[in-house]
RNA sequence: GCCGGGAUGGUGUAGCCUGGUAGCAUCGGGGACUGUGGAUCCCCUCGCCCGAGUUCGAAUCUCGGUCCCGGCCCCA
């Protein structure tokens, strides 16, 4: 039936949905700006050559691109990172340092849509500029981790490496992370394919074997080791600012590991790197990737930074529709009987606005049977009655729906009964829902 | 770009193999019932993804498309 229907990778979101993802989008937010960082926000759209320049041209064939009336050439951003460092070379450079800021917005990409991906989805992300200090590497992890343990995701599991460690080592093969089949070989941790595209022989048996484990962050040191053994001329001092931000990272909900072959897709990212996997989820199961970058090449500015991108809709694919949503507002229904009542229904229901709660008026005109049900579904915890016998006394009758308990109260004093310290407030008291959605 | 499985009222489903009046549940609207009700009963609205083909006749069979779900590829 339906004539129109959604673009192709896009979603309707629900009421309870809606609840649902601004109630994880709030509390991450606030996890993130407990750090101390602040929100940017870029356009939908940009110049295409904003991410050509930063991924390269391929990156049209992913990506929604067209012509404007103008005649120039736009992209609908594939991700937020690049629009955030345009932003910060055209207008915050002069920033005091470290700057920290954070997004969160809606992005496109033109790929399949499969379990975790989507055609529009939201990334919530942050960069530190100014610095790359240990302190600073591990911030951004710790609070990525944060972010993570505030929505409430259990058993993701964060890995951590580094970029400068990675291509030192393919140095030795004089490879210098130019080669695409061992890059993938190794994200992939495909232990014979990289063995194959190195040759064979001991030696790269055992680079193969070191690079395709995770070690759990307690043996990371032991681990370093051994990779600095077996690879003679080894960049000594990313070891060392690996070593030192392991140390550092304050662990939380998820386990924590050790991952020297972590590749991300970009060039630029020169230092410490991470990603964060939701096992749960399968083929598209990381939901969080970032490092430290040097920007000088792209931007033609220098810049030294740290950042992550998280998605934001693999989070709640994850958590499984298991999100817990506090609703801490009390909710009136109000129904008004009568004509007389219906001329002072509306003052009545801001006199309870303007007490903090929230009231739903009964505007189709049912009758008490019918408005019951439609005040149970609101979600309201009181039904307020007002009828010819309630206006010819001067009062309001409310009920508890959920102890059916009534009481009245004068309609002057409704505003001072449901605030703290009001007749009613202590006796409204069952106020806090836990709503559980799926 | 590749490979599977799907699509029936708003939602969830039966019917499909074996072509012949599209059924059930729920939601929505109304009523039984004029203000203490969340119950029960009755009535009503709304549907075979789109297009072509085969056929007397297609939800059903064939082909193409669209979209959804999953798995690859890719993943900034």
């Amino acid at each position: 039936m339906a004539e129109f229907t959604r673009p192709r990778g896009t979603r309707d979101f629900g009421p309870d949905e809606m609840r649902s993802r601004r109630s994880i989008e709030s509390k991450m937010r606030g996890a993130i700006e407990s750090f101390g960082y602040r929100e940017i926000s870029t356009p939908t759209f940009e110049h295409s050559d904003l991410f050509i320049a930063r991924s390269g041209p391929q990156i049209l064939d992913q990506i929604y691109n067209f012509l404007d009336k103008g005649g120039r050439e736009i992209v609908l951003r594939p991700e937020l990172t690049a629009p955030v460092m345009r932003f910060y070379f055209s207008e915050l450079r002069n920033s005091p340092k470290p700057l920290r800021i954070y997004y969160f917005g809606n992005c496109f990409r033109y790929e399949r849509p499969q379990k975790g991906r989507y055609r529009e989805f939201w990334q919530m992300g942050l960069e530190y500029i100014g610095n790359r200090t240990p302190l600073a590497l591990s911030e951004v992890i710790n609070a990525s981790i944060s972010a993570l343990d505030s929505s409430g995701l259990e058993g993701f599991k964060v890995r951590i490496g580094h970029a400068a460690l990675l291509s030192s080592i393919l140095e030795r093969w004089g490879l210098k992370g130019k080669d695409k089949d061992l890059m993938i070989a190794i994200d992939k941790k495909d232990e014979k394919g990289i063995i194959d595209i190195l040759g064979g022989g001991e030696e790269a048996e055992n680079v193969s074997r070191l690079v395709s484990r995770t070690y759990p962050i307690a043996d990371h040191k032991k681990a370093l080791e051994a990779i600095m053994k077996e690879v003679p001329g080894i960049d000594e001092r990313a070891i060392k600012e690996l070593s030192e931000v392991l140390e550092l990272v304050v662990p939380g909900g998820g386990e924590i590991y050790m991952d020297p072959a972590i590749t991300r897709g970009l060039d630029y990212y020169d230092g410490t790197v991470f990603e964060i996997d939701a096992p749960s989820l399968g083929a598209e199961k990381q939901i969080c990737g970032g490092g430290a970058y040097s920007l000088s090449e792209v931007f033609g500015g220098e810049v030294e930074g740290i950042g992550f991108g998280l998605g934001f809709d693999r989070v709640l694919v994850a958590l499984g529709g298991n999100i817990p949503v506090t609703d801490p507002a009390r909710v009136f229904y109000l129904v008004p009987m009568g004509e007389k009542a219906s001329l002072i229904a509306p003052g009545i229901a801001r006199t309870i606005r303007e007490g903090g709660c929230r009231c739903i008026l009964e505007t189709s005109g049912r009758s008490i049977k019918k408005a019951l049900p439609a005040a149970l579904n609101s979600g309201a915890g009181y039904l307020l009655l007002m009828g010819d016998d309630e206006i010819a006394r001067g009062i309001v009758a409310i009920k508890d729906l959920s102890t059916k308990e009534q009481v009245e109260v004068q309609v002057g004093e409704l505003g001072h009964a449901i605030v703290p310290g009001g007749v009613l407030f202590d006796r409204i008291r069952n106020i806090n829902e836990n709503y559980i959605n799926g």
